[in-house]
RNA sequence: GCCGACUUAGCUCAUUUGGUAGAGCAGUUGAUUUGUAAUCAUCAGGUGGCCAGUUCGAUCCCGGCAGUCGGCACCA
């Protein structure tokens, strides 16, 4: 309807559409809506692509103006604040530096340079001070377009070897966009878009400094990065270091000494030493797993440590994991491996007599604590450690079975999370990755399946090309902390690779074996792991049921001790994991001392409570205290200790 | 594994131009019988991560190794 003359139709978010003169520009869109959020605006979102607010808009398009106000927003302040702000700054202090890429994260960005001569975290500051300097100029910001040809020339004179890098492996031939601030002569290639104006940067700070390899490749140079949060205003950005701050504060490794659950030492880095309060958590988590698993009819079986090397050959991971595997010396002419997972013997018991398709689905669990040599730099605490427990199952089934078992899993899976308190999950799906065994058509027929099953789930799921493992495409499940960390869990792995290899089968109803499917899945995924998430979750202050000592019972005076152990000894009667603490203090330093470790329900017993056989309960994080009689509190408390 | 930083008492931290280390908490012992987040005193506690080197002399300076931390890479 416009095409005759040069008018286009602008579709504003609230539907309204409105008539333009074609080539007109974000800003002057902005404008004609209101002038005060011409002012605000930093960028224009034609047919969902973000653009310039410069950039000229040619054909019937819906728009949206972008603000500091939303997410899109703020990730272009982010981007700015990278691109422009830092990377300037950088080649003002330091102008041999050669920029590499400099995109945003979640809550800010970091640049990766490389520096002439390496810069150190205590020059972080002068940095910042730069960067602001450049900010207070408020300059605008600009932007060519320029042939392949032209934009390496440009950053050849300035010996910018990484940028010239990214323009020749570029498949465009043309628009590559330049920023540049007024007559600075610094320039960045980007794809943008910027902020019109520095004015618009909010609040920022340089975090840290890394090493990052050049295109994340550790056959490449090692850069340095720079790290820096960014927030549209200092109040978000307080904010956002007050949460670091807490993240801090719930460290499961700090928490984990003070709370006497484990340790680590310098004889076996990345093994954890379990306290008799660790053993108690990690034994807790599996009996709950245990009674889960039987009621899911799983059976569960144990298999051996270590095991002839060959049959890590024959499953496929000596070729593919053999680096990070222990093994023992050689012993009358054989090797060993300690087992860095548990498929390939739970398959030997499989294949312990003649399997019938109506044994199946056969669903073997084992809490199988396997080893694997991580790479030095990738432990952390009880995060990433080289010996560890998995809650591990293997289903046996027949390809039709593969969806429904696959539902089942994923059903189990978030009740169980649902029991620790997490309820926020999403799930990551990952497709046959590069370095594999098996045939396309069998990875297509798995991948298809867990895809069936993910989508009968109901639950939303985001897709990771290429990460699945090396015999079978995988779910995970990833659960979102109470202060918003995402942490990985879970996993289910369709399987149509390995029971062939290791010659497992079952005879099926025309009478001829076949290799049946395979499904591994682990829940928690690592105990160990699990427990540092726990941890972290809640703080330390675990529920009830979790918690290694439950309940201390303190005194105020030792009159009362009788009466005490009388209480103590029909907790235990109602296996309730109770402590007595009967020193000769005061009673406000065993409060101080029991709620420090964080035991949940601390129970006062001074004159009054003995002479009435009542109880006083204070509990964890609350400054008051209810006195209950005694048969009330132990029932009360008994049934709120179970296990879900 | 790679880049960088760090390693002093059980824990958290002091000790600067190199002269063999100090505090708080925890611990010990004693006194205190105490009502809701630290009672007072006493004593003890260290081959300054490990191994070499420079030096008359090293916690401090140089080198190597290990571990930890922050990232990167890896993650069956």
């Amino acid at each position: 309807m416009n095409s005759i003359n040069d008018a286009i139709t602008i579709t504003f978010p609230d539907g309204k559409t409105k008539e333009f003169e074609k080539g007109i520009t974000g800003y002057k869109i902005a404008e004609s809506i209101a002038k005060s959020l011409a002012k605000i605006a930093i960028a224009i979102s034609v047919d969902n692509v973000q653009k310039d607010l410069s950039d000229s808009i040619n054909s019937d398009s819906s728009i949206s103006i972008i603000t500091l106000e939303n997410d899109e927003g703020l990730e272009i302040m982010r981007h700015t604040l990278t691109a422009q702000v830092l990377a300037k700054a950088i080649k003002n202090l330091y102008p041999l530096a050669k920029l590499a890429i400099g995109p945003t994260i979640d809550n800010g960005f970091y640049y990766d340079v490389f520096f002439e001569k390496q810069i150190s975290s205590e020059d972080l500051p002068k940095i910042e001070r730069e960067m602001n300097k450049i900010i207070k100029n408020g300059s605008a910001i600009n932007k060519t377009i320029h042939s392949k040809e032209d934009a390496i020339k440009l950053f050849n004179e300035r010996d910018e070897t990484y940028k010239i890098d990214i323009i020749n492996k570029s498949e465009q031939d043309d628009n590559f966009q330049i920023y540049t601030q007024g007559e600075s002569g610094f320039i960045d290639l980007c794809y943008g878009p910027h902020l019109p104006n520095l004015k618009h940067i909010g609040a920022f700070k340089l975090t840290k400094l890394a090493g990052a390899y050049w295109k994340g490749d550790s056959n490449n140079e090692m850069l340095q990065r720079i790290y820096g949060t960014a927030w549209k205003n200092k109040d978000d950005l307080d904010q956002h270091l007050e949460m670091l701050k807490e993240a801090e504060k719930r460290d499961h490794r700090k928490l984990g000494r003070e709370m006497d659950l484990f340790h680590f030492q310098e004889e076996s880095p990345g093994s954890v030493f379990w306290h008799t309060k660790g053993w108690q958590l990690f034994q807790t988590l599996i009996n709950y797993m245990k009674k889960r698993q039987e009621a899911a009819n799983y059976l569960e079986i144990n298999t051996p440590d270590i095991m002839d090397r060959s049959l890590w050959e024959k499953s496929g991971h000596w070729e593919k994991f053999g680096d990070s595997m222990f093994t023992t010396a050689e012993k009358e002419d054989r090797i060993y491996a300690l087992k860095p997972m548990s498929c390939p013997g739970a398959v030997q018991v499989y294949k312990q007599g003649i399997k019938s398709y109506r044994d199946l689905p056969l669903r073997l669990a084992e809490f199988g604590k396997v080893h694997r040599y991580e790479p030095s730099g990738a432990l952390h605490g009880l995060m990433r450690v080289r010996g560890f427990t998995q809650d591990d199952a293997h289903i046996f089934c027949t390809e039709d079975q593969i969806t429904e078992e696959c539902i089942t899993v994923c059903n189990l899976i978030l009740s169980i999370y649902k029991d620790f308190g997490f309820e926020d999950i999403h799930i990551k799906f990952s497709d046959r990755p590069e370095k594999r065994v098996g045939s396309d058509a069998i990875w297509d027929k798995s991948e298809e399946a867990l895809k069936i099953a993910i989508e009968a789930t109901g639950l939303s799921y985001t897709h990771n090309p290429g990460e699945g493992a090396f015999y079978g495409p995988k779910i995970e499940f990833v659960l979102r902390d109470a202060i918003g960390r995402d942490w990985q869990c879970g996993t289910l792995q369709v399987d149509l690779n390995l029971p062939d290899r290791l010659s497992a089968n079952f005879v099926a109803e025309d009478g001829q074996k076949y290799a049946p499917v395979m499904l591994h899945r682990a829940l928690f995924g690592s105990i160990e792991r699990f427990i540092g998430i726990l941890i972290e979750n809640y703080s330390g202050r675990l529920p009830l049921w979790l918690a290694p000592t439950q309940i201390v019972i303190a005194t105020i005076t030792t009159d009362t001790n009788p009466y005490a152990e009388e209480v103590l000894k029909i907790f235990k009667e109602h296996n309730l994991r109770t402590e007595i603490d009967i020193r000769n203090e005061k009673i406000g330093y065993k409060i101080r001392e029991h709620s420090n470790a964080k035991v949940p329900v601390l129970i006062i017993i001074g004159k009054q409570e003995a002479e009435k056989k009542q109880l006083s309960v204070r509990r964890l994080g609350s400054n008051n205290t209810e006195t209950f009689d005694l048969k009330t509190i132990t029932d009360a408390l008994a049934k709120e200790a179970k296990a879900p």
